[in-house]
DNA sequence: GCAAAAGTGTTCACATTACACCCATGG
DNA sequence: CCATGGGTGTAATGTGAACACTTTTGC
């Protein structure tokens, strides 16, 4: 029998956990954008000793009097000032020798923000937008992160229609299509993209045109949230509230 | 400015972690089985003052020196006795009041094994396989984790063929069937399943036939893995290795 | 010969794809 | 008037759903 099994089965003993493992947890928040019709990310210097010149997630430790869901709430808060956005959980990444300070395990989140809409609160330590095919390499284990992140947007935006968040309030056909078209990597029909959009029955006509294009100004829209959230609970729960 | 400031940001200081936080990691793994045309889940008795008499998943701390995904193998391995079976994280739970015994926060893995092929290596603590339509309630928030994993069962299922994993190694469509109706909680056309089925191409007909079965004796089949492998790793990484 | 499940094909509705022309605006 | 992208419809193809009868075995 191992040394350890008398202290394992946490949920079958009262054994006390505190104190028992020198292991930290952390998050790390992929928040991702879309500008210049390229989908970027928030990446800050890491001047771990390691990885010096390196760029790295945001990232922190979860405080003990913390759920890790609101960590990451308050790092992406902290860093962009924003509130109310898109987040959700990734993937929790827990090797051995991931992070060279000690035994931290992390948390992946992805974020969707409107890069645009905004400014960033500050920006200390290099925070900056960085273009998510022009990267290579970052820090710890975070090009893994990041992979792992932007897959699942790609899966997930074929899935649900939460690329809006990405977007101004109101948007043209061609944003949206360009937006798809930049986290897929690939070219879609315009005509066929319009027609299956539309048939969702989740856009609004705003009576508004696109301004200051060199062609012809396309129609703006807004995603109708509340209409989605109507149809998804149908489908999922099966009654209506 | 809070007064963890200083000790922010674990990515971009060389700030030690050890000793920082008072916060343990958990593994719980969620181990589904098909018994009797219906799908369980390995219990064991909960101990814990707190939910005495009530059933638990299995879990348990992650050491110091090992991947968190090597604490779920281990788990697994330990209960079971089984190597090389179908494993998958699925979500990490971090609320700050989820474990009576102070701050645990649990990564949820889930696991497909062949229930009927072969005998759990101990049943101490009532370790036993439960119907999963019969569990309301679990210790801790295990409940909870369960549906986390029972949904994206359902989910995976649907993308990747993955339920070879619960039946033996040959089967018959009949079975297949079943499985799929017992998951998804739907009755499924049996032509057209069949159709989809050998559609796709990945069953191959052991020659042999059921029996002692009251009725016409269904074919065999096995699941070719090989040819799944390859098929997959064409539409993923585009080259052929 | 009867009960019970295996095995097999066709039709229909719907969704996805491919594809070409005119229109509105800015310059 | 020209360049640029906006806006529209139709035909072909593929996919999923519905559906009934004959066959094989155990009893």
């Amino acid at each position: 029998m191992s040394p350890y099994q008398e202290q394992l089965n946490i949920n079958t003993s009262a054994t006390s956990v505190h104190n028992y493992f020198k292991t930290a947890i952390s998050v790390d928040c992929v928040i991702f954008g879309f500008e210049d019709n390229v989908i970027k990310v928030l990446l800050i210097k890491c001047d771990h000793p390691d990885f010096k010149g390196k760029w790295s997630l945001l990232g922190d430790l979860v405080r003990p009097d913390e759920d890790i869901d609101t960590a990451c709430y308050r790092i992406l808060n902290e860093r962009t000032g924003l509130e109310n956005v898109f987040l959700e959980q990734v993937h929790t990444f827990g090797a051995v020798s991931r992070h060279p300070a000690g035994r931290v395990i992390t948390t992946a989140y992805y974020s969707l923000v409107n890069a645009g809409h905004y400014q960033l609160k500050t920006l200390a330590n290099g925070l900056h937008w960085h273009p998510v095919h022009e990267i290579a390499t970052l820090a710890f284990d975070h090009k893994n992160i990041l992979d792992t992140c932007y897959h699942t947007l790609q899966k997930k935006i074929q899935e649900e229609p939460i690329v809006f968040n990405l977007l101004e309030n109101k948007f043209s056909l061609r944003e949206l299509q360009n937006l798809y078209e930049a986290i897929l990597g690939v070219k879609l029909d315009r005509r066929n993209f319009r027609k299956k959009l539309f048939s969702a029955g989740l856009l609004v006509d705003t009576e508004e045109m696109e301004s200051d294009v060199p062609h012809r100004p396309g129609k703006l829209y807004t995603f109708d949230q509340q209409k989605y959230d109507k149809l998804r609970r149908k489908y999922i729960g099966g009654f209506d509230l």
